[in-house]
DNA sequence: GCCATGGCTAGTA
DNA sequence: GCCATGGCTAGTA
């Protein structure tokens, strides 16, 4: 395990109930400010293993951006069950819903 | 080689 | 919509 990718599994677990962060400011909080594509990877292949709140993660837009309809669906379920909610757009507002680590 | 980004530009309205 | 970016797991041999 490397620091970077412990600091990012570190930063994603400290992500509250009804909160979200972005691919890229957890890469940025972990010390990589262009790494927002490894934190995808990471939470691609770890959320399972190390029991990640991966549906907290969501791209700097206040997208959902998971490709696999199944797993955006059950991401989106996820997040209204915490008290997130999606605007007109389909997005989620930042200014409300954003934690800052 | 993989990956669920993000920022910038061109081009439309 | 394009493309530069970056750090390295899981699983096979």
């Amino acid at each position: 395990m490397q620091p970077f990718t412990q600091q990012v599994i570190d930063i994603i677990r400290t992500i509250p109930k009804g909160k979200v962060m972005t691919y890229g400011q957890i890469a940025k909080s972990a010390g990589s400010p262009r790494g927002a594509r490894q934190v995808v990877r990471i939470l691609h292949t770890m959320s399972h293993t190390y029991d990640l709140p991966w549906h907290r993660v969501i791209n700097i837009k206040g997208e959902i951006s998971i490709p696999d309809d199944e797993s955006r669906f059950l991401q989106k379920i996820l997040l209204e069950e915490e008290g997130i909610e999606t605007n007109t757009a389909g997005r989620i507002d930042l200014s409300i819903y954003r934690h800052d680590g």
